[in-house]
DNA sequence: CACACAACGCACTAACTAGTTACTTTCTTG
DNA sequence: CAAGAAAGTAACTAGTTAGTGCGTTGTGTG
């Protein structure tokens, strides 16, 4: 009986991305003391002295896949191209976008909440987060902006105020979607519930910014 | 040479809230994974095994933490008495109330994070947090329809949504104080940023509720 | 093809950690 | 005041975990 042993293929970019994508699992599953690296090395089917090989330790393993969250979300920002619509549905799309995003990629209020729970320690160590960000405030301020001049917005309101909130209504609902469902006795998690909350939220800003809302 | 050794003293209800304080501080900083069960007893200054004593294990001392910590914030709610003001004002009460308790009492939110963390499991063993929030979502079920008496709130405003959004607003700027202060570029817990935060909140709220904002 | 280097794997360690065992000290009550 | 119950302690165990030393295997290049 002829055995084909199966040739083993090396590839350290494929490696790499599957540790990646599995510490990304991991961390956001259990957070940073909680996350097992054995497990990481398992779900990636790669060796754990891979990990430590690549990426250093734990924690700058912890630090690079944040900074591919935060790249993550900013880059999918960035391809709205709110520029081209009108004030009003321009925002109208970033409040969806934001709500959309944190249900699709749970795992990134996850990673946030951890880093905060450690006070931005990893985060401070980037470097490269902060103009990511600068963009995205430029990017609501020019919107606020031109809404102004067409009318129907409201003057005098921080865009990064306004960047809070619209995260904020919808983060805060999704992260506490546990306890949420307990306390007040209804999934948080249902289609419809999902809904109405995207509804609610839409209207809560609208009515924030807009002149007429 | 007399020595005057210090008579011990036992009390086991003193000993029982140091380990009960020295837990939430420890639950709060770390959350229940990163905790650590010898720094809540030398923390407590109490002997580990008191711990195991009167509390089982880790778990259900976590879970007695955080039954504590949603039992005072209810409890300091219940302590606004919002019937005996015109609508209007209990809401903003209301608003500012929940701000200022998050504001002196960070480690609660930490604590909800990491039960949210672990998909609410320690509360859903708990039991007597359900009638906590009910009577909760009626007080402020009833000051909606008040308020839609008094004519200066709309009528139709979902009590649990709204409830969800007055504590979002500030429990996300809050909780992601860290990141936040690092990706906008601003110290978020300078006084003058919090005062404009709450301000920013209150008019949130108020124009989606009332009728002439 | 040979050789050097990069990718990969095994098995180990040193430190840590939740929980326990077996004991001493203090308090309470018949 | 004796004796048992309750409060408290120290040292230990069994299992876990981040990180590593060192050897093996595949691969691109001269």
């Amino acid at each position: 009986m002829a055995v084909k042993t199966t040739r083993k293929i090396r590839d350290a970019d494929a490696t790499q991305a599957r540790i990646l994508a599995a510490a990304k699992k991991e961390f956001a599953k259990n957070g940073l003391g909680g996350a097992r690296v054995d497990e990481i090395a398992d779900r990636a089917k790669a060796n754990k002295r891979m990990i430590y090989h690549y990426f250093g330790n734990k924690e700058d393993l912890f630090r690079i896949v944040l900074e591919e969250a935060y790249t993550d979300i900013r880059t999918a920002e960035q391809a709205l191209e709110l520029e081209h619509l009108p004030a009003r549905d321009a925002l109208e799309k970033l409040i969806r976008f934001t709500w959309e995003y944190y249900l699709k990629n749970p795992e990134f209020i996850t990673l946030v909440n951890s880093e905060n729970l450690h006070k931005a320690r990893h985060l401070k160590k980037s470097g490269k987060i902060e103009i990511l960000f600068k963009r995205f405030v430029g990017m609501v301020g020019a919107l606020l902006d031109r809404g102004v001049e067409e009318g129907v917005f409201r003057p005098g309101i921080d865009p990064v105020q306004l960047n809070i909130t619209i995260a904020a209504i919808g983060y805060y609902y999704l992260t506490n979607r546990f306890t949420g469902s307990l306390v007040f006795q209804r999934d948080l998690m249902a289609p419809e519930a999902l809904e109405e909350r995207l509804a609610f939220n839409i209207e809560t800003i609208m009515r924030m910014v807009c002149v007429n809302p």
